[in-house]
DNA sequence: TCTTGACAGGAAACCGGTTTCCGATTACAC
DNA sequence: GTGTAATCGGAAACCGGTTTCCTGTCAAGA
């Protein structure tokens, strides 16, 4: 049987408000009874249960982490940040995966507050109403990393998404492209979809280059959409001479599509992703992108999630920096 | 305030012992009572504290899942099979990342008792003596995944390695190989480094290829390993025509290594990376590997879990199915 | 010497559930 | 009408900690 409080305390010959105050340093014991206490603890190797502690302090060490997808190396990396600023302050991660699908997130948040974690990390997929009032019925400490929520003032971890597109594309403009065209993201989703999108055509404009429909594809962040949609857009613009895609694997797929329409990259066309994953630096030709610190994102709102459990200020919009990678897929 | 099964049992005019049985069906409650019950649950947004429940009831619906890298692809699919399987019972996962420190590795394990996890799932990489102590020391149910541990019992999933590497080196000597170079791993890794060695080993011998020590390198899986490994390999035997490298990483590090030297895959020489990693179908040349289901092994970790927690029988031994993969990289 | 205050440590309440034990009510058989 | 069994629901113990409240002891100050 598993050793308790109440075990020690019998086998140490005080009680066990005196082997808590120990375990704590809560209030001051003699030196002597500390001894004795210190002693039968390390001989029975006894761990008090966190679940009992919980349930008195109220509080369970638990942050909860909810991703649309963990073998997305996107989020994956966001997660290892978290991870290991989490772990300096003693605090454990409750994964959560929602497979992009807005039931299981509903579902997940419900489980949170069962689980009566100490704080919330939300990367959702699905920014809607539902989310945001469970959220706000649960009533945690709550960070959003690159999310965007309706009524709501939860901090928000992120990087620029127009900003960084913009200067993606006028990069591309810079070089003398003047036919780009760009693969973006689902109009529900206002980050890398709706903001990357912005940028994009800001940086035509400031480049006097008219936003032209036809150029237009829209993707789901998946390998094959960059694949069609770089197909669709080539031959509906055979002028086209660079490409813009909200994500690298929409990136690599175009470049993928390009090559099997016999065209290459960057010799016939140019193409930009973003976000560089690992991939993008190794790829052949390797990929010109926008870099984000997915990790110092995830450490970011890990800190910011401790400012709130320790009820510090916290400023409400943390940028990180981007940064244009350029490789072998522009010229 | 959160309210509680006193507050609804007030409220509901009964005791909280029938709030209790309402909740869990453990005792049959007048169809009258429970109604009144259930209305008042309904009415409050009332959700029972699982942290309260865990205490009495000694189980926590929490798994421990202990890996060495979350961003690594390969754990990350292992991660997410566990996930969804564990999802379906209502369990969740405690993520634990020891980036590949046996220091954490412990740490974590110490964790995982003091939050008395109902089982743990463990794909170490330091299958240490004091790894093994400390997990028979929490006495939970145990699972281990491509983990090998002295003097302990727990049911393994895994994949025949050595045969899988055998299956690899064969399919390149058939193909009239006979200078078969290996990238292997470290020798302190029972099953990604030796058995896949001896795999290679013994397919050597069943073709009647000597094994020659000049062909082979130890690398730790990491891209640069098989970068610099490729380059010594070929510079110190020029006539080696086939490199087997123990994971897909490696592999790609070699085609840029032997790239970088001006040599061609797979005209002038032909690669097999292991795992089957998202980038081994994209890259050019795709890679030749050995493909693995590592969310079919998250899940049947998971599995056997609950067979553990409800204490049904389990095979000790779960051997998932491999499979050679030919794409462009060999000929 | 007596009073006062500081301080160590114990008893007990409490956190929010589950479960055992028991009593009250009702139904049924004789 | 009485005895017995079945059934529903309440009181209380319990899980393993933390914390409040209180008591007894001892030292310092008057």
């Amino acid at each position: 049987m598993k050793v308790t409080i109440n075990d020690i305390a019998k086998m140490a010959g005080v009680s066990k408000a005196t082997v808590s105050r120990v375990l704590n340093d809560s209030k001051p014991v003699s030196e002597e009874i500390r001894q004795k206490v210190l002693d039968v603890i390390e001989k029975t190797e006894y761990q008090p249960s966190s679940v009992a502690r919980s349930l008195t302090t109220r509080k369970t060490k638990l942050i909860g982490v909810l991703i649309p997808d963990v073998s997305n190396p996107v989020f994956s990396k966001i997660i290892e940040g978290i991870e290991s600023e989490a772990n300096k302050h003693d605090y454990n991660i409750l994964l959560c995966n929602s497979r992009y699908s807005e039931e299981k997130e509903l579902k997940y948040l419900d489980i949170l507050k069962d689980k009566e974690v100490d704080g919330i990390i939300l990367n959702s997929y699905h920014a809607s109403d539902k989310v945001s009032k469970k959220l706000k019925a649960i009533d945690k400490p709550t960070v959003l990393i690159g999310t965007q929520l309706d009524q709501t003032t939860y901090p928000i971890v992120r990087i620029d998404n127009e900003k960084a597109a913009y200067e993606a594309v006028s990069f591309l403009a810079s070089s003398g492209h003047c036919k780009i065209g760009m693969i973006h993201g689902p109009k529900h989703d206002p980050i890398a979809g709706i903001a990357r999108f912005k940028g994009y055509c800001a940086a035509l404009d400031a480049h006097e280059i008219q936003l032209d429909e036809n150029l237009l594809y829209e993707g789901h962040f998946k390998l094959m959409d960059g694949y069609e949609g770089a197909q669709k857009l080539i031959k509906m613009n055979p002028e086209m001479t660079a490409l813009f895609c909200a994500n690298d694997e929409m990136a690599i797929g175009a470049i993928k599509g390009l090559f099997d329409l016999g065209m290459h990259v960057p010799d016939d066309i140019s193409i930009i992703g973003f976000d560089n994953i690992d991939i993008a630096g190794i790829y052949a030709p390797s990929l010109t992108t926008i870099s984000q610190p997915f990790r110092e994102k995830g450490k970011s709102a890990m800190r910011v999630i401790l400012s709130l459990i320790n009820r510090e200020p916290v400023s409400e919009n943390l940028v990180h920096d981007h940064e244009l990678i350029v490789r072998e897929s522009t010229q």
